[in-house]
DNA sequence: CTAATCCCCAGTGCTTTACTATGAAATAAA
DNA sequence: TTTATTTCATAGTAAAGCACTGGGGATTAG
């Protein structure tokens, strides 16, 4: 019941970027020194961010990444739903069909319970309030 | 963020001897055919619930397994916690040795929360509750 | 004694993870 | 227009973890 490095690493960059907020682009090699990850994996990190528009970027020199909206708007429940990308946990909570005692599985409530536990709890967090 | 399938069987390995509770010993080769998983790795799956005093069994003909505790006095969370065997959801929470960022890291403080969350509610359970 | 059952430990193929590597595309500044 | 600087796209890879399988030993009821 891990989180992935993906994840961990992604919400560190959206911490990252809120406390750079309003100074203009941030470059991956400064996220990269500060939060002590590669430069490369840091890339591919951005990637998902980007696609759920979490994050915007300007290329080409002065450039840099930047989140899409301010702080106060991006709840951490959001945050998670994106770099674990629907992956509950449990296949079978979002996809009953992978298993077939779904329907009748008294343990699947559980983890349907517990997934909800965890977003509902993300959820009542603003980025603005993490970096506080 | 996915349950080990050693958890999620765990769980129903729990769930079924409860559905059987006051029944006497139950066999591995019942359970498993029941809950459509193989002998073999049933029993791996069992040795852990056993350590944690979940389950007591008995060897030798009409030998089997049983609930240490009647599923009233079993809570959910607990279940968890054994199978996943402190495995938190990022590996900082019980051990902040293993990242030096621990100390100062705003993102830990999410996962503790979420960590807790998961648990909180999975203890507002009993197994007995569940197999109703 | 024998058969049924749990118990212990070793191995194994597969998938996933956590990166590294290479280089192309965009763009600001000279 | 060239150059330097940045993001973006794609591919590869070593290592670890996962989900099992298998062999054989210990215990005990009949």
């Amino acid at each position: 019941m891990k989180l992935s490095t993906k994840s961990r690493y992604g919400t560190r960059v959206l911490i990252d970027l809120a406390e750079h907020y309003n100074e203009g682009p941030v470059r991956t090699s400064f996220i990269a020194e500060r939060q002590e990850i590669s430069v490369k994996y840091l890339e591919q990190i951005i990637v998902p961010l980007k696609k759920a528009n979490l994050i915007k970027s300007i290329r080409g020199p002065k450039g840099g990444h930047m989140l899409a909206r301010p702080p106060e708007e991006i709840r951490m429940g959001e945050v998670l739903e994106v770099l674990e990308e629907g992956m509950d946990i449990a296949g079978c909570i979002n996809n009953p069909d992978t298993c077939k005692r779904a329907v009748r599985c008294k343990s699947r409530d559980l983890w349907e319970m517990a997934n909800a536990a965890i977003y509902d709890k993300l959820n009542t967090l603003k980025l603005s309030e993490i970096i506080k």
